[in-house]
DNA sequence: GATAGTTTCATACAAGTGTTTGAATTGCAA
DNA sequence: TTGCAATTCAAACACTTGTATGAAACTATC
């Protein structure tokens, strides 16, 4: 099994390049370069190309996911079963936006590839992100614990547009900063989650918002379990 | 000048075959195998492949802008130079709603090239989309008169949340509908605009949102006058 | 230390890409 | 009809791409 110095570096130099110069413009030649390994060391150790850019996806989409249904799960016991619906969305877009904005996002190479994930969107990952949807039935059925009664319809919308402004706001933070010149802080990720998480409530006919803290670990690559995402 | 002909069969076979296939399947010989025409024919009227490209989104862009414009200048000079913040709203994201979901989106080529334009987001189309500020200035200057006093950065969130209410449903318009069980109905495209414009408003802190019909007309491809976008 | 299995390596492959070329053809005006 | 510019065309160009190959180097086991 050796070492798999090899394999962890392809990984490691491919989500760089990516990160830096999108997935468009960056082949394997560049990657093999960039990782000091030959260029037929990417077939040998994850099959082709394709399977490679949805390794690092998955590695990091599991992540995110871990994080969202901790702090769901969190939330739930804390209210004997049941979060509130803003605790919900905190679980849903906190850890995203975490993990895409903040003073890290620039430095950190997972978030500014799953930023690159999230604009470009090639075909390994836009497969992987069509099995999400598993992952929010769960967080609609939280939903529907926390506003029984409530049209089903309502709710999904709710997840929907809570999604909406989280994933909006990564990939068109620049945007959003040039056209407010700088009036919108991108910077202060606690207040952009509040103004996420309040806006989506109160579109469900919810009370205000609470604020909590939470903390992010980063799982470096290696072999991976996959356990699907 | 001759007959235009071969120029308008590019674009006609080419947003047909990027709407159907996507930009990253399509290439030059599908192009011109579609259009009956010859390959160097491309480069002779367009110059390269990514003009190509941006001469299609720019001339949709353009119609969209317009109506847009249209919409909010209807309604401030009904509102004696003011429009209301759902009015205003409702002009940013009614036309490009109407254009992506609805009855006809599956029938209409312009409105699924623009959906794969959304999703895709390949370089040339980028360019173009970095160059929407000034258009988007606009309307935060509507909402400035609108809501005279509130805090900018708020009118600027509001502005960023109702695109990204808008332009996630185009994106994730099939996951939403398959997470949903088909319980959100996202043909009734009416609905759908009074859902997203009555949720942005209310995050702005205003009323309820007024409902309003509204047409659109589709441009025909061929020669551009490109006043920019 | 021989053997079997794994990993690395240089190299070639095969196919597809957008683009260019220069000659043919067309259309129109003088 | 002639002349000239605009357009079309077949062909090739010049690369880049991901992938496959088969020998070499390494590693661990017996």
């Amino acid at each position: 099994m050796a070492s798999d110095q090899t394999r962890s570096a392809i990984l490691t130099a491919a989500e760089r390049l990516y990160a830096e110069r999108g997935f468009s413009d960056v082949t394997l030649r560049d990657i093999v370069a960039e990782a000091n390994v030959n260029l037929a060391a990417v077939n040998y150790h994850f099959g082709s190309k394709d399977e490679l850019i949805a390794e690092l996806f998955v590695t990091r989409s599991i992540q995110t996911n871990r994080e969202r249904l901790n702090e769901l799960k969190a939330a739930e016991e804390k209210g004997g079963g049941r979060a509130s619906i803003e605790q919900i969305f905190r679980a849903l877009v906190g850890p995203t936006l975490r993990g895409c904005l903040g003073p890290d996002s620039e430095s950190s190479t997972a978030a500014r590839f799953m930023i690159r994930a999230s604009i470009e969107s090639v075909p390994p990952i836009r497969r992987i992100k069509n099995r999400e949807i598993d992952h929010l039935r769960k967080f609609a059925a939280a939903m529907r614990r926390a506003l029984p009664g409530r049209d089903e319809a309502d709710l999904y919308w709710g997840l929907h547009f809570a999604l909406s402004m989280a994933h909006h706001t990564i990939r068109e933070k620049e945007r959003l900063a040039k056209l407010s010149e700088g009036k919108c802080d991108l910077n202060d990720v606690q207040a952009v989650v509040d103004r996420v998480v309040s806006v989506a409530a109160t579109a469900l006919g919810a009370g205000a918002p609470v604020s909590k803290p939470a903390v992010r670990t980063v799982i470096p690559h290696g072999r991976l379990t996959r356990q699907d995402l």
